[in-house]
DNA sequence: TCAATGACAACAGATGCTGTCATCACATAG
DNA sequence: CTATGTGATGACAGCATCTGTTGTCATTGA
């Protein structure tokens, strides 16, 4: 017989979101939340570094984008190896009712917000040496990763509207949107 | 005789943005500052909310953009008002002196460099009914926000390193990448 | 059998941030 | 000249986040 409980980070996690859903994450403390899952605040503090961590716990987007950039055809322009590295990101995405209920309570909460912010800026530092080892200087690496995450930014956002659509269809056709904006203005004939 | 120093504020950000670069962010505390600046720490937080925004007071940039997206010709598309916008928003910086030191300091802390993602977040969430009221969608808008801050993103750490580029010439400039990036590849006859 | 290890609790403390009330120079009215 | 209000600040108490440290007790393995 085990002394404690097995999944102790699990355990968090679950506290956290549902106490973050129903009394606010200002709201809601890290004594509370450890206590919910039957633990101390300072077990807390082995699990995750601070308070909002407990709900971005977890690399395996980013993991996947870097693999994904750096198995893609060297054939590939940049942009066209990020965006085909997205088109596949779905797959490594929890199921629509988890995420739902994640960005609604991130959306709730200016400093579950931020954190998002920064968890998003990271990805874009970690594909810059992705992008490198394809021969692309890191500041214009920078720049093209900003321009694919804009791209997954619009392909994400119709994602969590259209509970149907395709993840890959909705990247291809930001895709197509980011060509139409940034295209020259065709000169028009009169 | 006035009973107080004036220039509480000024004083404030400048004892911050001092000690941020001698002992670094985090090894300085609110009340260091206010000591410094001749306050108490209670007084620091009559100024700021938060002992980051010391140094991010101010909307100058974003009421620049704001306005001039405003004002710009009616005819131009809504990235190229974006830019147009862009192109004169080096006449709010401050001195570059100024703007180095703070970008250091910014730099060395991940907390400051959290605060930065999200003014720039805020700018663009600012610049959503801005475009609104050029017809265009607020998702679409904010996609098309989103590529104008890579472009500006590409600027400014152009310019940071370059001492005596214009502005203007590094937001153009950068926006011909953007055409370069984002163009479907020529075809390729053979 | 027993020492090492790992998972956790218990406690203390620094710091960030907030609420509340008192204080005192200054302005203005009477 | 006095009274009264106003606005900036200090003083103090308190909660929450986060950290350092140490003790406890199963489990593991020699």
């Amino acid at each position: 017989m085990p002394r404690w409980e097995s999944d102790a980070q699990g355990r968090l996690e679950r506290a956290a979101l549902e106490l973050f859903e129903t009394q606010g994450y200002e709201r809601t403390s890290v004594a509370q939340i450890a206590r919910t899952a039957g633990l101390t605040e300072r077990s807390f503090y082995r699990y995750f570094p601070d308070k909002r961590e407990v709900l971005f716990a977890g690399h395996e987007i980013e993991a996947h984008l870097v693999g994904q950039v750096e198995a893609a055809d060297p054939g590939l322009r940049p942009l066209e190896a990020l965006l085909t590295a997205l088109r596949t990101a779905d797959e490594v995405f929890r199921s629509r009712e988890f995420l739902l209920r994640r960005v609604r309570v991130i959306a709730a909460s200016p400093a579950l917000a931020e954190r998002d912010l920064i968890k998003l800026a990271h990805i874009a530092e970690a594909l810059v040496p992705a992008l490198g080892r394809r021969g692309v200087q890191p500041d214009k690496a920078r720049f093209i990763i900003d321009v694919a995450m804009a791209v997954s930014r619009r392909a994400t956002s119709r994602w969590l509207a259209d509970p149907d659509a395709a993840f890959s269809e909705l990247v291809a056709q930001a895709a197509a949107e980011l060509c139409e904006v940034a295209a020259p203005p065709a000169p028009t004939v009169r």
